[in-house]
RNA sequence: GCCCUGAUGGUGGAAUGGUAGACACGAGGGACUUAAAAUCCCUUGGCCAUAACGGCUGUACGGGUUCGAGUCCCGUUCUGGGCACCA
């Protein structure tokens, strides 16, 4: 009997087995030591996976699967984040239950992972939209909500801590985290009532309730996180986004900036990435300096990188959105600063990215320069952003662009402070060279305790410190650490989210008891905002959700005979997927979000495989969970992902005909006229003196690379049915490429299911591999998977004769068998370690083919092999695993160790194919001279098994290291 | 503007400072076949040359270090990504 490698067989004969023994189920086994591998689970859209999804997936799959075999015991889990907008939307739409869409969805994604045949434990599968896990989304926010970070043990705190401090101190002597600067004593705090001492704390706690600007999508109906506004609109549909002033739940992320930055130091993640969540930070060390307003009594405080130019500062600028401005602004000037303020609310945010023009006006006040005594004008402009530092800046026209385009454009002085440094132009921003000026005379510097502060001839950096120095000692500022880093906004007016576990009692937010949790996500008839404008929760009958609700609202209104409003926002895509690999540890746990022992055993993830479209949402916000719950005790580690490997994207190719405009004539590309259109930024198409507009058509439609298959074309879509269609003279419709990311509107997904029916799930994940560099992206080409798949019909005829009978036996495999072997295990094993898997798929093939050719049979060889390419192919290697009489599967295999010694016994090694060309390979003293190295080679009896017979034509030898002879026959 | 990546054949891409272009695709040629498919073999960076041997050149560009540079250093030009009135 014929034995083909029949990979439709095979692959749905191990589906069925692995399930059958539960293969890759796994329990925390304290006797072996664990590995954790974690993807970035996916949203289940509607389209259905493509084959750029799976590419991060096999990729971590290969490597569970080669430390399992490595004797690791590894959780590979998947899941699911199953809230999101796109469900929602559809919801709106039709009417259906964004629930019912979204577990269709995630049926449909689970039948196409299971095809390419992944290590996952499914046992363990979460999604965050189901009431046993969002339990424990609301039950970290209300952690948050009962907790403060404490700044100098860089630690989160119970809130309760805060509050018996603040009746016994007040403010004093405790610093922590928080939305403003207060102070109040210990008898203020008393004497407030509970409304108040309420909101007072939310000014520290961790998950708190704060009036702040945000981005505000009028379209999409909801606010939005910093990372989820691009170029000023919103990420999702790319609608415009204001600035709106809103009571939202937000996260007080910002508190962990430090630990954040300083954490990148301990995790391996590449370069760019951490780079990207440093510029998100954006820790900045300068200097916040006094400001008195000159014939007032207030004060406002400026921050600086600067501190060496105090000396060129020739006016202040506040903040258009800044409390001060009211309070500065004299009577005069009352009505052009009013009508300033006018316009600069009326301007979106992304009119202001797009637009620098300068503007800004006089608020009539002068501020005093504290090292200089002048007195300067004070300004403001919406350069100036009140969101950073303090929100006032001192300018310094001749070292600052922005400074000096408003000096230049409002006629202000620049005073110039570096040696050499030619401002007529344009200011002299770099941090480099000697300073003068400062100050010009001895009496242009203000004395302190008689001292006055002199930076001539120190250079920039010596300036800054020694004016640090100086305003830190005569109490005139403090040294002050900057981050960009914001507070998340965390509440969501829409429908399909976590709901809040909070009710308001009185006026004030408070946490649904922790017994009573989950709140659960009530019905509603309708998913739009309700009429009164609230959020769509509105629409729930209120007190009407079911039984758990009612027992909770029962509880919680327990003294009250009212019904008090709950919190009718949703919590964002990221509250789910913020914590979500600790649930994997743990997933059916309803005592705890993870219990002791799993979280100690588990620790972290060792490898976490993903998009970095993720380096400044998820990647930043689960670190910072984590990091909260890390302080709580329930994490084990500060950071949740030692290793992150970030994928490419796969792209694809999508294709164009052309439709003549107000006609049904599809004109092939190479009959038309290309124009470039300056204006527009894209070339226009014409034929015959009509423009033709590009129309996206699928890929299944194009043939032989380029040309259009022009029955599949009318039977696409009904509306090419009756198309009139022209052809170039050979009579080919030529189409038009471009290389775009995979999207089901521009109809170039290639469909992972179609290659494992036509090629098998193994030649899928060898060809994804094969592509390129993981980390890269690129463009899908089905070219090269012909080469995988002859490759897997060869390495599989290893191991059967012609016959079909199992060929491997028990002869003592050659020397040449075991360098093939273990030249492979050398490469695989480090390739695998490196994440550069691409190198390793042709290292299998040079291995088969040297192999095939030596005619090995060994089961000592045929035994590693079907090991090594188990994490690429596990169908391929479990079926010849099994041919070789194995009752256990692969996967319990052991890896094969590399030894050097089968390098050094076949010293010689000889091409496949021999073009006239020996190459021998040996490690020589650094100090031997070419001709000993070619007499030891030449002379060493490896060698001469193929010198025989043969005339050495040429000699190359590259010292230390290699010995090349061309040969020829002897005549 | 600042920060980070990268630049190698027709294509995707290989090369611990040591034969540049592994492997694959594509292309060309051949074998088998009535034919096709499948399979197998050969050639394939460029230029020059040949009956044959061969020679020169070559990793974006310009320098440098080295016995030796795709690789290390300096400068330039582009590609991709991130941040951006962040003081």
């Amino acid at each position: 009997m014929a034995r083909d490698y029949n990979f439709q067989e095979i692959e749905r004969k191990w589906h069925q087995k692995w399930n059958e023994l539960h293969t890759y189920k796994v329990t925390e086994d304290e006797e072996k030591k664990k590995f954790y591998v974690l993807n970035m689970f996916p949203y289940p859209s509607g389209a259905g996976l493509h084959v750029g999804h799976p590419l991060g997936y096999i990729a971590s799959d290969i490597y569970a699967r080669y430390k399992r075999l490595q004797g690791f015991n590894v959780l590979n889990p998947m899941g699911y984040d199953a809230y999101g907008l796109p469900a929602e939307q559809h919801a709106i739409k039709t009417g259906q239950h964004p629930e019912i869409s979204t577990f269709q969805n995630i049926d449909h994604y689970r039948e196409q992972l299971d095809k390419i045949g992944f290590s996952f434990d499914w046992d363990r599968e979460v999604r965050t939209c189901t009431p046993d896990y969002y339990h424990w989304t609301q039950w970290a926010f209300q952690k948050m909500f009962g907790s403060f970070f404490c700044n100098k043990e860089q630690k989160a705190k119970p809130i309760e801590a805060l509050v018996a401090h603040f009746e016994k101190e007040g403010t004093a002597g405790w610093d922590v985290a928080c939305t403003e600067e207060m102070q109040f004593t210990a008898e203020e705090w008393n004497s407030w009532d509970e409304k108040k001492q309420s909101d007072v704390l939310m000014n520290y706690r961790l998950a708190f309730m704060g009036e702040t600007m945000v981005n505000w999508c009028p379209q999409l109906g909801t606010v939005l996180a910093n990372d989820e506004v691009v170029n000023g609109v919103s990420e999702r549909g790319g609608y415009p986004v204001e600035q709106k002033k809103m009571r939202q739940w937000c996260l007080r992320v910002s508190a962990y900036s430090q630990r954040l930055l300083d954490g990148l130091d301990t995790i391996q993640w590449s370069d760019s990435i951490k780079e990207t969540q440093k510029n998100w930070i954006g820790r900045s060390e300068g200097t916040e300096v006094e400001i008195s307003v000159a014939d007032s009594d207030i004060r406002f405080t400026i921050f600086t990188t600067r501190a060496d130019t105090m000396f060129g500062v020739t006016f202040f600028v506040l903040a258009p959105e800044s409390e001060l401005v009211d309070q500065v602004t004299t009577a005069g000037q009352r009505a052009q600063v009013d009508e300033y303020i006018k316009y600069v609310k009326s301007r979106t945010e992304r009119e202001r990215m797009i637009d620098h023009t300068v503007t800004g006006v006089f608020s009539g006040a002068y501020g005093i320069n504290p090292i200089t005594g002048d007195r300067c004008p004070i300004y403001i402009a919406e350069y100036v952003l009140a969101g950073y530092g303090t929100g006032a800046i001192m300018a310094v026209p001749a070292h600052d662009s922005r400074d000096y385009a408003f000096a230049r454009h409002f006629g202000l002085p620049v005073i110039p402070l570096v040696e050499g440094a030619d401002v007529s132009e344009e200011s002299y921003d770099a941090k480099e060279g000697i300073v003068t000026n400062s100050p010009v005379s001895k009496d242009k510097s203000v004395e302190y305790d008689g001292e006055t502060l002199c930076l001539n001839g120190l250079s920039i950096k010596e300036a800054i410190r020694e004016t640090k120095r100086f305003v830190s000692a005569h109490n005139l500022g403090r040294v002050k650490v900057n981050y960009r880093l914001r507070d998340a906004i965390f509440s969501r007016q829409r429908y399909w989210g976590e709901p809040f576990p909070v009710y308001y009692r009185h006026g004030i937010p408070t946490m649904i008891p922790e017994d009573c949790l989950p709140v659960k996500l009530p019905e509603v008839e309708k998913f739009l905002p309700t009429a009164t404008g609230e959020p769509p929760l509105g629409n729930a009958q209120m007190w009407a959700w079911d039984e758990v609700n009612r027992k909770v609202v029962d509880k919680a209104l327990i003294d009250d005979s009212t019904v008090f409003p709950i919190e009718l926002y949703t919590m964002p895509g990221f509250a789910g997927s913020s914590a979500y690999y600790l649930r994997y540890m743990d997933p059916k746990n309803d005592k705890a979000l993870v219990s002791e022992k799993a979280a100690s055993y588990w620790q972290n993830v060792d490898l976490y495989v993903g998009g970095s479209e993720h380096a400044t949402g998820h990647l930043i916000y689960s670190r910072f969970w984590n990091k909260f719950l890390f302080d709580l005790g329930i994490s084990k580690k500060e950071e949740p992902f030692q290793k992150l490997i970030n994928q490419g994207m796969i792209q694809g190719w999508s294709s164009f005909v052309f439709r003549v405009k107000g006609t049904q004539t599809y004109v092939s590309y190479d009959l038309l006229d290309v124009q470039y259109d300056d204006a527009a930024k894209k070339n226009r198409f014409f034929y015959q003196g009509t423009e033709a507009d590009p129309i996206y058509t699928d890929i299944s439609t194009v043939k032989n690379g380029n040309q259009l298959d022009v029955d599949k074309f009318r039977a696409w879509m009904p509306e090419f049915k009756e198309a009139r269609i022209v052809t170039n003279e050979a009579g080919h419709y030529i189409i038009s490429q471009a290389i775009e990311k995979m999207s089901k509107s521009k109809y170039n997904v290639v469909n992972p299911d179609d290659i494992c029916e036509r090629y098998g799930a193994d030649t899928l994940r060898l060809y994804e591999m094969f592509l390129g560099p993981i980390e890269q992206s690129k463009p899908w080409d089905v070219a090269g998977i012909d080469g995988c798949f002859r490759f897997l019909k060869k390495f599989w005829t290893l191991y059967f004769d012609k016959e079909g009978n199992v060929s491997c036996d028990d002869s003592e495999p050659t020397a040449d068998n075991m360098k093939s072997l273990h030249k492979l295990i050398r490469k695989v094993t480090a390739d695998i370690e490196a994440f550069s898997y691409n190198t390793s798929v042709p290292a299998f093939m040079v291995a088969t083919t040297e192999l095939s050719q030596q005619k090995c049979r060994s089961r000592k060889v045929l035994e590693p092999l079907a090991v090594l390419i188990a994490p690429f192919c596990p169908h391929v290697a479990e079926e010849l695993w099994e041919a070789m009489g194995h009752t256990t599967t692969v996967c319990d295999a052991t890896w094969p160790v590399f030894e050097e010694k089968y390098m050094v016994e076949s010293m010689v090694k000889m091409p496949v194919q021999f073009n006239g060309k020996v190459r021998f390979t040996m490690t020589f003293e650094a100090s031997a001279t070419p001709d000993a190295i070619l007499e030891a080679v030449i002379g060493a009896p490896e060698a001469a098994r193929y010198l025989e017979g043969m005339e050495v034509v040429k000699k190359i030898v590259v010292p230390g290291r290699i010995v090349n002879l061309v040969i020829k026959p002897k005549n």
